[in-house]
DNA sequence: GTGCTCCTGACCAAAAAGGTCAGGAAAGTC
DNA sequence: GACTTTCCTGACCTTTTTGGTCAGGAGCAC
């Protein structure tokens, strides 16, 4: 349950080229602006160029731009696209995932958990994310200060830390 | 943001625990009925043992079994024990990442990510998993129809399928 | 002491993560 | 047309993670 350091760098490049406009931008800028290796970042776009969310030109005046409005593209459609499916249990979609017996709720727990990651990617567009005005549902979720801390683990609680 | 094979195994094998209640149970027969592989499923209790989340004995009338009441373990306790933190960036907690201009949002997001994941995890017990009775929250989540199944991509859309 | 069962570390193969390198192919400029 | 710029692509690489297996030791019950 974590999230890569290629998705990170998608949604951080992709913001860039949001702020940026119209015009395209260069990689070697998008790099330079969000310090990401230069190298690894030209497959990622590249990535996300054959999964339609932005297009390139070469040349002189070549670069990268968004091939829809800022706020038609979600952090969903960038992490999709570079790590595949939200939420996969043993690479497999949770609905489709037979258990028996004891555990057969366990996949609508996994159906809920990618329900909520999803309420959250599936909202928040580029251009929320380049203007600090995040949707509702996200306010609220980073408004409760427990969120603003690692949580304590039953092994710590133990041991009485 | 994917569910390991481990983390799967170790909400299975500890909610066979919760079913059985009391006495202990042979790690041969959870790995049965969950149809996990024995020498991997051993490994995994061994760190739930460690996390204080479950105990055993060895010998003739050995076994595992919980640590605590059933209704007091969660999912997002089995969860942490196996894969560790919960929607880590780059292995590093949401909340201590620097990001500029114009990503600075992003911490945001991915700490709401991180919230969201929490409140569906942290709700499940696995006194609720045997029951097959979820709270409130995932009953919502799993109630509505698109969260049964795997959304259409960027990519598809653009393909027109 | 003799099973039974858990405990532990070593090992292993395949995949994923996180990059780097080398060159080719378009687009613009002179 | 040559040259530069910038994206495009595949091959390659190292380290870590994933998903296990194997061999033996240690504690418990009888």
């Amino acid at each position: 349950m974590r999230v890569s350091a290629k998705a990170d760098y998608a949604v951080r490049a992709a913001a860039e080229l949001a702020a940026a406009g119209e015009g395209p931008v260069k990689g070697e800028k998008l790099a330079e602006a969000q310090d990401i290796p230069l190298q690894f970042l030209e497959h990622i776009l590249l990535e996300l160029k054959h999964h339609g969310i932005i297009r390139a030109r070469r040349g002189a005046k070549g670069g990268y731009w968004l091939a829809r409005p800022a706020d038609e593209v979600t952090i969903a459609d960038l992490v999709r696209a570079v790590e595949g499916p939200i939420a996969d249990v043993q690479s497999t979609p949770p609905e489709a995932i037979k258990y028996s017996g004891n555990s057969e709720s366990l996949r609508d727990v996994w159906v809920a958990v990618r329900a909520s990651l999803r309420s959250v990617l599936e909202e928040v567009t580029l251009a929320d994310l380049v203007a600090h005005e995040l949707p509702p549902v996200v306010e609220e979720l980073t408004s409760q200060p427990d969120a603003w801390h690692s949580s304590t683990s039953t092994k710590e609680m133990v041991e009485g830390r």
